[in-house]
DNA sequence: GCGGTTTATATAAGCAGCTTAAATTTATAG
DNA sequence: CTATAAATTTAAGCTGCTTATATAAACCGC
């Protein structure tokens, strides 16, 4: 098969897509307006991954930073948005009074529950017009290529 | 089938993929300084589509941010860089002098053609774990969702 | 042909999200 | 009990986008 049509082509959507996801939505920030938090949330890709790393429970600053793939700096600086948006909470863990353990403001689980719900719509969207194999080969390219884009930079 | 752990799964991986993409790449810019090209190049998601997009043949900058999806300020800034490190070139188009055409400049075709190569390689190595259904799925998935996504904002 | 509008590009200003380097606080080890 | 290491934060800086504005060329009705 022609492999190499393909790389070019998945060369040229990816940043595209990229530029597209971070894009942020009028849609869903009306949405989120009308649930009582601030009309100006920007909620961007990065703050939806760790309202889902969350929903698995509370997280250090530094898991968080794992999970992500990002460095312990940014990781802080997500944390602070959200939590300055009382999303958020951050407590000292008793164990190791260093890590910053963040979770979830009591009854903001719902409203979190609510946000990655927008921003789910469109990759259900997509998703609707794959079949099962098509769905299950595409996240697995994405692991793919994530695990092959990791390993480049060591 | 359990899509919604698939969205999910999505929701966690794109944003990661996207700061792998980004991240520049050490290897990369040495190869690049191998070539005689100036050593601290620094080719980006971006840079890349436009080697690509001008291996159709030259294209205004107009065209280019349409086929990027950014806005023209943004093809401007990536054309100035390529032309900053030589790798292209700006030409009025005869037929209608507004519109500036940017090409190859001569023999950095073949340069282009292997700097895009490199960046070509995690992609191959990670479609090469693929089936040929999965590899296809796979970019179907990305134009499906690059759609879903365009179609949000309008 | 000639003013007025539209179109293609460029310049300017600004913002978001990352990075590395340095500072701070707490734990650990000898 | 001091020295080192670890978790987080603060600070500074860079890149890649955006919108708003400027400029130049083309087009259009008359």
């Amino acid at each position: 098969m022609d492999r190499e049509r393909l790389v070019d082509e998945t060369l040229m959507l990816l940043p595209t897509l990229m530029r597209l996801v971070e894009r942020p939505s009028p849609v869903e920030t009306g949405e989120i307006s009308r649930r009582g938090v601030a009309t100006d949330v920007q909620v961007s890709p990065g703050h939806i991954q760790v309202l889902i790393a969350l929903t698995r429970g509370p997280h250090s600053v530094g898991q968080l930073a794992e999970e992500l793939d990002v460095s312990p700096p940014a990781a802080t600086q997500l944390v602070d948005k959200l939590a300055e948006h009382g999303m958020v909470d951050r407590h000292n863990d008793p164990e190791d009074r260093r890590v910053v353990l963040v979770d979830y403001v009591d009854g903001m689980h719902e409203v979190a529950r609510r946000i990655v719900e927008d921003r789910r719509r469109p990759l259900e969207d997509a998703m609707s017009k794959m079949t099962d194999r098509e769905a299950l080969a595409f996240v697995k390219g994405l692991r793919l290529l994530a695990e092959s884009f990791a390993a480049e930079d060591e």
